[in-house]
DNA sequence: AACAAACCGAGAGCACCGCTCTTGACAGTT
DNA sequence: AACTGTCAAGAGCGGTGCTCTCGGTTTGTT
């Protein structure tokens, strides 16, 4: 009985490194052939035939998912380790952490990120088991805002924002005051709505911080996005990290993170 | 040899009329193959051989680039004829029209959008006849910052904007000060490559504000490549564009555009 | 009007692709 | 020893981009 679970574990063993194996060279051909990746080509490398790999993906899709979970995960865990060594204090250094450890994976796995983050595949849809994966950096800002919340570091949602008492704001307040109500009033639908998505991810944030922050979330992938996809091309070129972290802080200054 | 012109006339009509058909289906199958669209399928709904097809473009890639100019194209036009119906004057308004105007676009021809602004085709190597289609929405959001700087109604770029003269600043100015300066210097070569860029596209605008531009102009894209590509999933449902609109109006505000 | 040159559509063919169906070898169980 | 389930392997289908050659038409020149 022993003996048949090892037997059996052996087989499982070998099927989870083959199975690994065909990620890893798919991923390979992933950055030469994109998402149009051939399973051909994979078996060939892998010096099998080309319908041994329906034993380990029942398709060309199921293995596409495979990717697509573990490039989500690993993206995910860049930015959790790095945010993770950040004093969780300090709410600006764990943001600037953490964008840079995805801005840093992203760079390391262009083609990774591309398959991520880029134009959705054509004929692919995204099974749910992809979804929680794909959470795991936008829970880490979600949780680094509702931390600023609760430890009443994030700037006062309504307008003024510490210039209308008169006193000489600080680096912080002063950056980036909310348009809503001091601009224009936020539209009603848009405050319905960002006061359905606060109740569901994060009941202690108000309206208008949700709103910076998902401004933040958007202009760090945006340009992490425009660097990877070549729109900086004859624009910013010498400067991309500066440019980034940049960008970071002036995100950071108007949520508040400091 | 009027006859003979008229001749010619007729040919080389009957070719660009297949030409710009060849595209139109092209651009059909656009939305459903994405990028690597079928040559041969292209052909097959035209009524003819796929070899046919190569006398008219030299290869996909040719192809390809077409459609691509065509959109750049198409999208430029979009945005230059909504903000041009704005008053010279009302810079908020131009940038408001625009930003609509690009959005509205892609949401109309979403594959498209992906083809120019999502993930590089693998293979493709854009050539230069592409860039001068490319820049023309960058050239508008330029030209509407240059015309602020030439009028004066852009924001200082010098930290405290404003605050630091103790009056109650304007809605406009107490919206988004610069980060460089009130909450960390800016990178001296990142500095460096603003100057360069600023020498290059438009003297007369200082790097700060350029800066503030340039995040604008990322941020007005990654808000519709997210809403694209489908990033706003179980997230901002129902007021996608007065989201849109405020994202518009805190970037305008941050830039300094009123 | 006659003719060479250019152009065009059609077809065959190459090597490749994802995918399905089928076959035979092998391991573990009864 | 017979049975059951898993595996690699092969054959084949329809599809792909692309090249080449073949006739027929049109064009511009003599």
């Amino acid at each position: 009985m022993l003996s048949d679970m090892t037997a059996k574990n052996i087989r499982a063993r070998v099927r989870d490194e083959l199975t690994s194996e065909i990620k890893a060279i798919a991923r390979r051909q992933l950055a030469t052939e994109g998402a149009n990746l051939s399973l051909r080509a994979v078996a060939r490398e892998l010096g099998m035939v080309s319908s041994a790999v329906y034993r380990y993906f029942p398709s060309r899709d199921d293995l596409l998912t495979a990717l697509i979970i573990d490039c989500y995960d690993e993206l995910g865990a860049a930015a959790e380790s790095a945010e993770a060594a950040v004093d969780r204090a300090d709410l600006l250094g764990r943001w600037l952490a953490a964008g840079h450890g995805i801005r840093d994976w992203a760079l390391a796995n262009p083609a990774e990120y591309a398959l991520i983050y880029g134009s959705p595949v054509p004929g692919y849809k995204a099974p749910e088991t992809t979804v929680g994966p794909a959470a795991r950096t936008t829970n880490l800002i979600t949780a680094l805002i509702a931390d600023g919340v609760a430890a009443g570091t994030l700037a006062a949602p309504s307008a003024g924002a510490g210039s209308t008492t008169g006193s000489r704001p600080g680096p912080g307040s002063e950056a980036l005051a909310d348009p809503a109500g001091a601009v224009s009033p936020m539209a009603a639908d848009l405050a319905a709505e960002l006061d359905r998505i606060a109740a569901l991810i994060a009941p202690a944030v108000p309206r208008e911080v949700l709103a910076r922050g998902i401004t933040a979330w958007i202009q760090l992938f945006g340009v992490v996005t425009f660097e990877l996809f070549g729109r900086f091309q004859n624009l910013i070129e010498d400067s991309r990290r500066s440019f980034f972290d940049h960008q970071l802080r002036v995100m950071a200054a108007y949520v508040g993170l400091r």
